[in-house]
DNA sequence: TACCGATTCAAACGCACGTTTGAAATAACC
DNA sequence: GGTTATTTCAAACGTGCGTTTGAATCGGTA
């Protein structure tokens, strides 16, 4: 199971073999078939326990004040996904997953937008629009969640460029501090900008 | 090649086969491998003919005013990536390649880091550096960078849940200025903030 | 120890696909 | 118009991989 993730999480479904995994895992070349099945419940599988182990690993709300400024939520959220997104164990698998699927789908994405995606986007979205006004443009709200969003994510579609785009290849637990905290301040002033001219 | 650009384009280098692209070109199996030697050449044919056409349908400086304002820049940046993602012609063969490239790296992908995405980094990097005081945090400009970029590569890397996060599958031209405005003034905003507080 | 279900294993099967081949068709040139 | 080079074509080849198979091994039970 445990070589499956990471066999599936650095080469995505389709270059993935059956005997890769078996082979890691010091496994007959039949015992998927015989444990699982098939590759894609296997695959199925997979996606279940990474989404599990990094919801556990780095929860969206995580340590926010009583009362949190729109700032605290912004950072506690773009905080916990980098985390994951640079994690070097299990908890790195889902971002990696979610990585290849977006590229190559199969019928586990339509799950994990469900399952995943969906849920954070609307934790956004309520809370983005708890500080607009109501009189505020209609495109206003998605745009600006969008853009944080997107924010976030980039640090996970780039993956084979973060030297050249990050400078490293790896970011330390300061670092990803550090860019989360800049995802806050950048998206609040942006936020702030676009309110300011509804 | 037509017929190898929107394959490759679809379904990335992996999942692409021969057959299918001579089958959509009225060619025979062997006709690639008569013209083109084999599928990786194909390919990267395709790429460098991919690449020629998007710069040429929409290049990054575009219809700037004499001394543009940062928020020019900034629109027209976007403007250009997004009508290049949203192209549903040879405009957008780029990147759509680019997306495969992304989750699954070939040798293509280096030699065009090196021919589009860093001069195009490097062209924002210069515009963004002008406008901030030299005394600015050494890290301040590649943040802000990063956050512009990643508003617009969003678009091209959330494609499979385009219905979901955008609420339609594809933009009209008014839609994508309007996505390219929010990006500008959203991303001034951030900027702004950032600048503020050194 | 004898029995039986569960698990492991090596080998083989079937299929998809990139590539090769050698002949047929076409185009170019004198 | 005849010869040669170029291009097209159907068929076959080789390989990689998911899956199946049937025998061997293991583990628990009586």
């Amino acid at each position: 199971m445990t070589s499956a993730c990471t066999v599936f999480a650095e080469k995505g479904y389709r270059d993935t073999t059956i005997a890769e995994i078996c082979e890691k895992a010091n496994a007959n070349i039949a015992a998927v078939n015989y444990h699982f099945g098939d590759k894609e419940s296997l695959y199925s599988e997979v996606w279940q326990h990474a989404f599990t182990l990094t919801s556990e690993a780095f929860p969206i709300r995580e340590s926010l004040p009583e009362s949190p400024e729109l700032e605290d939520i912004l950072f506690s959220f773009a905080f916990a996904i980098l985390q994951r997104i640079f994690s070097e164990d299990a908890a790195g698998w889902f971002p990696k997953l979610l990585h290849q699927e977006m590229s190559n789908p199969t019928l586990a994405l339509e799950q994990i937008e469900n399952q995943a995606l969906a849920p954070q986007r609307q934790y956004l979205d309520t809370a983005l629009r708890a500080d607009f006004p109501p009189t505020a443009d209609e495109q206003a709200v998605p745009f600006c969640l969008h853009s944080i969003i997107a924010q976030c994510a980039f640090f996970n579609f780039s993956r084979p460029l973060r030297k050249q785009v990050l400078g490293k290849k790896n970011l330390s637990q300061e670092d990803i501090r550090a860019a989360a905290t800049h995802i806050a301040r950048f998206s609040l002033g942006g936020i702030r900008e676009i309110q300011h001219e509804q």
